[in-house]
DNA sequence: CCAAACTTTCAGTAATTTCTGAAAATTCAG
DNA sequence: CTGAATTTTCAGAAATTACTGAAAGTTTGG
């Protein structure tokens, strides 16, 4: 690779993971820099950000709180240097667990109160539609329940002792 | 729970089944819909739906062929009848294995082309940039492509057999 | 065929989300 | 303190996404 095909290749990169993070909720301009940290070596300061994704500073400013929020960086700064710098976490299974983490409180917990609260009425049994009502909600309910409690399990796992396990186990 | 009670309840779900979804790349409407129908005893006529969620003809219409397309609703037809009613899967397993799927062709699909591509790059090894391009590309190819495979089982899976299997592993 | 019943399309509009850039706030070396 | 370096904020602008409604298209009973 040259590094004419380098730089393509990384910008190529960082485009797509942009796109592909619209189709997850997440916002084009976030993927992007989470993706040009994580494949910078160093961490990087604010102003690089702006010049090599070509975004204003307010832009960059916000995204990159919001990320630090989440979880998928970190501030790094330097005795004798004032400007702040960002790290990506690298580590794929950290990274997983942080977003698995982050996801499960902001939307699957509040998923839960609406289908535990829903599903908790009592039906007037003369109605089928409120007895479907109840009865459907508490299957979803009882579903995300689940679901929950497995990723918060398999989340805080060792990778070495989940990811062969399942492998072994699906594939 | 009175008539009342049940109504407003109901609304309520539909409403906030709505916004969850967005914050899963779904659209509000959609969304909506989609919670309508599965709480809806009988299949539903477009007209219906248009009046109940207070949605225009052709928001409904797209909406409604969007949902066919992800395999979460099916149009239904009765004889003598020439109106086309719709009816949303109501088994929990069977849609999250429906969504599950179509996710993973429509988005995982397109992020796996990416991440091959970008990994079996040949890297200068005089380039620390280059051999961590092509290193990190590489790691998140292969979580992806694992959890692809075992998302892949799981969803092929009887939920009788995969369910309580995860449950008594992970709970 | 015809016409009524019904569905689909799509140009224009509205709502929402994201972004910019300049001003305000903060930090800190000297 | 002071002022230069840096970060944060936020009102308005731009971009994106979703929605409306009327017109065009399709289907089918008679």
């Amino acid at each position: 690779m040259t590094s004419e095909d380098f730089k393509k290749a990384k910008a190529e990169f960082i485009a797509q993971w942009g796109t592909l993070g619209s189709s997850w909720g997440i916002n084009r301009t976030m993927a992007q820099i989470h993706a040009f940290l994580m494949l910078a070596v160093e961490p990087r300061d604010t102003n690089t950000i702006m010049d090599e994704l070509k975004i204003s500073r307010g832009n960059a400013n916000s995204n990159l709180r919001d990320l630090v929020g989440w979880g998928l960086i970190r501030r790094v700064t330097y005795p004798g240097d004032r400007k702040e710098y960002f790290e990506a976490e690298k580590d794929v299974w950290t990274m997983f667990c942080t977003i698995a983490r982050e996801r499960k409180r902001r939307e699957i917990e509040p998923a839960l109160q609406l289908l535990r609260n829903s599903s908790s009425r009592s039906a007037n049994n003369r109605d089928p539609e409120q007895k479907h009502f109840v009865s459907q909600t508490a299957a979803l309910s009882e579903f995300v329940e689940t679901a929950d409690l497995i990723l918060n399990k398999v989340s805080r796992s060792e990778k070495s002792k989940v990811l062969p396990f399942l492998v072994k186990r699906f594939s």
